[in-house]
DNA sequence: ACAGCCATGTAAGTCGTTACATGATTGC
DNA sequence: GCAATCATGTAACGACTTACATGGCTGT
């Protein structure tokens, strides 16, 4: 149940419509989670039956109703509830390390794709994450500035802290993403050169001494890249 | 629907019933994916289903079936195919970061409790997963080596190599977790410390100058730790 | 006989993705 | 008038969790 405490969290801050918080999580800023809209509304009106929100209505046109939610001291508890408690941390589950495993399943040409890919990935995210952590630093985002305008949230000086240190946490993660994208680039060049002396070798006509190694044998042709 | 291919991946190095992996899954060796065995048996179904493994069979009393799972050509097609097509990163979720840009809504000794969880529990998997890519390097694993025997499943070193380069990235992943949490901890301290000099100071009745510091206000008293 | 592991499943429910669907307001 | 953005939903489907349920084999 992340999202609904996601949701309270950012609304600690101060009041929003379902559509600010899904821009809040969608295209902005305070990215550490991600939902979309569809998953943002119902939950609000879940929250909102539970008592741990509050809709202010205004009409917009014949039909349209805004709703605007604010947390209520029910919700304030249910959040702080959720931060102090640790619960077990969550298995680990990466799609691209699982991936990476696997690489020798693809062509040289593949494998550095994927190193690439990982790499420029990474050091996009890394600099939205240490801009965004010196952003909130120097208290220039709209969200940190609502946040320290409100009352009842805890010392503003670690609500700032706290989220510094987050958000270069994430950088740094990144940051050694980019580490390990670049090592890969270096291993695959490190094994296609090995193989090519191994080819060689062959072509040459001495086999390799003494290695029980078992047959390298390439199930299909490789499709790209020179070799 | 990256189950289906970690399970081609795993049946790639031999065929293994349900049971072997949910093992490999849940206690093991191969950590970089969970998934119940829940999940594992349904899941094996539907590829037999869709040809890209094949069932043995064998009995056991009078009703039971064990059902040994190798993969087909189809199914080595399809890993192959998900290895090589990178596809988009997904996107972050992470709920200890979601959980740490909050913790100015926990006390203390709540946000204490939190890093030196998160330390705990990292520094564990740094050694499992630094453990298992000395293990692999050293090809002490039955499913590394068991690999290395099978056919058509690309060149050896590379198979070693990229598992080793996973899991070493895992563990430097875990180890920036722990300097993380570390660093965190420091930091708590720092906040608790600054706070202390503030009731001092107001307590001694000087306000501090110039500063339009938004007031620090307590929503309700600390239930634990010193101050 | 009992414990512990081997072995396989079902069911209910939650969480999350993707696509479908509608309409209002604002600025050019 | 049109495009972009504001604003709110539903539906279908797939992924994952937790609990329930059953029975065989092996060693002590």
């Amino acid at each position: 149940m992340s999202l609904r405490h996601a949701l309270l969290a950012l609304l600690t801050a101060k009041p929003m419509t379902g559509y600010d918080l899904a821009k809040v999580f969608e295209r902005s800023v305070d990215y550490v989670w991600h939902a979309p809209h569809s998953q943002i509304y119902p939950e609000l009106r879940r929250m909102e039956k539970g008592g741990l929100v509050e809709a202010e209505l205004s009409l917009r046109g014949e039909r349209g109703t805004k709703r605007t939610y604010s947390i209520t001291e029910l919700g304030r508890e249910e959040v702080r509830r959720w931060v102090a408690a640790p619960g077990p941390i969550e298995h680990s589950r990466d799609v691209e390390r699982l991936r990476s495993t696997y690489l020798e399943l693809a062509d040289y040409a593949d494998a550095r794709r994927y190193f690439t890919a990982h790499l420029e990935h990474f050091s996009l995210w890394e600099q939205r994450w240490d801009q965004h952590a010196r952003q909130i630093e120097a208290l220039e985002t709209p969200l940190i500035r609502a946040r320290l305008a409100s009352e009842g949230t805890g010392d503003p000086r670690a609500a700032v802290a706290y989220k510094v240190h987050t958000y270069r946490g994430l950088a740094a993660q990144a940051r050694l993403e980019v580490e390990w994208a670049t090592e890969g680039l270096a291993l695959v060049d490190r094994l296609e050169a090995a193989s090519a002396v191994d080819d060689g070798e062959l072509l040459g006509g001495a086999a390799p001494p003494g290695a029980a190694r078992p047959t390298r044998k390439r199930s299909r042709p490789r499709t790209g890249g020179p070799r």
